[in-house]
DNA sequence: ACAAAAGTGTTTTTAATACACCCATGA
DNA sequence: TCATGGGTGTATTAAAAACACTTTTGT
């Protein structure tokens, strides 16, 4: 399936049978070159005085009316990215009957969908992917860039409030799961991976304790290979097996208050 | 406002203008004589072959065109039971497209809204509440029953699966923050807080470590009442203090993987 | 030889766990 | 006086935190 305008594009396809009530949003993160970024779409409209603008917006699209929530958000991902088996939660739902009332956001729902729309509410979910294999064609196609997520420009929408929420739930689940994987090709090093903590959580780790907690873990499988060509000592390559994860996961938390 | 018909039968006041595609289901617990209990609507709807059958349902209601998903749960919650500031949180969204197939489903929206309504997705909430408290005029009227979490009936809808998803956050958030309070009245014994969690967790805890854990904490107030007409050592009671807690909250957490 | 990041151990502190008896009350 | 549940302390173990130097590579 093939977008030609965005990810809304596909509302205009015959056939398809759309729910204008209900949309899914994927706050998409990616790490790369020691930033936490935010897959966005850009987009253009015309604001009041008739200027052609650029703004971006999440990726996301309206529900069909037999489509489940959570395989509509996958499908979006896929059509954006073309990926598939990505880890993709859903983390709230936004629904302020005011979420919809900027008029270039409504003109711009007008000219995509050729529906007066003001009232959407939307699912969110987030998901996780490695920087390095995002560039796909379609994300070409839909205009999707890869955003630091220190530097959001004016979004459409709720959608900063959107990130930030689905940012919160990130930085919860990396301290309950080993999910940081997922934002790392299949190789890394421990060093990569501590950074990925340090951006995501803000804070700095203490190297030496970071390595003992990570390696004490079963699932970090140390590979032959080792780094070349950095000008200093080489780090070893792991990955992460999630099979032996699944077999060692504690089952009891403890308390945290 | 009130409700003759169950908590969907705002739907038919005139001048409010419901959204037919979007509702939000309150999981409310609450706990006592030693049991985490669910505040179930009574339904009475007629089977196929024309019998008054009767189960429950989750209060729940459709929103209105222009409510905030947050405003309308604690609309329904406080038509239920009349209270205000409750403890309550969202923690999932329902969209499957099947979720409102049964016959018995659809012919009771029918009856209760007028319409032929097959797809609504659903904004989950859950709320806690001192089972004391909640025995109001309007939780009368709506049928409303306190049922042993471990005795669930058959229900309307998807809604067995929304109360064990709900469940399960509840635990999550129990290890996480302390919310038990929220579930016993103003004063209450450690006793009865331990057993809160025993129930809630389903394991048991050992009572010397759990009142060093809880009574560690600076929010809990001791009271210089103590139980009466009990057959052992009266307990004391004690009150957790918000306010306290809010100050001395620690703000990281350690990691759990 | 120098710069730059990788890798490594020990000590201290804190939190979690395991465990058994005396106490105050009503019946 | 007995049955019932309330309340208490200590020793052990496990995890978290603090902290500084040596190693390997490219330039």
């Amino acid at each position: 399936m093939i977008d030609f305008f965005s990810t809304l594009a596909s509302m205009n396809v015959p056939g398809r049978n759309i729910n204008p009530h209900i949309s899914v949003d994927c706050v998409i993160f990616g790490f790369s070159t020691k930033m936490l970024k935010v897959l966005l779409i850009g987009r253009e409209y015309t604001n009041p005085e008739g200027k052609l603008q650029k703004d971006y917006k999440l990726p996301g699209d309206f529900i069909a009316n037999n489509e489940d929530l959570d395989l509509a958000a996958s499908r979006t991902l896929e059509e954006l990215t073309g990926l598939k088996d990505i880890y993709l939660q859903q983390f709230a739902f936004f629904g302020k009957p005011d979420r919809i009332s900027r008029k270039e956001d409504i003109e711009w729902l007008k000219n995509n969908t050729g529906h007066d729309i003001h009232r959407v509410v939307t699912a969110a979910y987030y998901s996780l992917i490695s920087v390095t294999v995002s560039s796909s064609e379609s994300a070409i196609k839909n205009n999707a860039t890869w955003i630091d997520i220190q530097h959001i420009p004016h979004l459409a929408f709720d959608h900063s409030t959107i990130i930030s929420k689905g940012l919160a739930h990130l930085q919860g689940k990396l301290r309950s799961e080993p999910i940081g994987f997922e934002l790392l090709p299949e190789r890394f090093t421990i060093r990569e991976l501590q950074t990925l903590y340090e951006v995501i959580l803000g804070c700095t780790l203490d190297n030496r304790n970071f390595r003992k907690k990570i390696l004490k873990s079963k699932y970090m499988v140390q590979l032959e290979e080792k780094q070349s060509g950095v000008a200093h000592k080489p780090a070893y390559y792991y990955r992460f097996d999630k099979n032996i994860y699944e077999k060692y996961k504690s089952a009891s938390l403890g308390f945290n208050f």
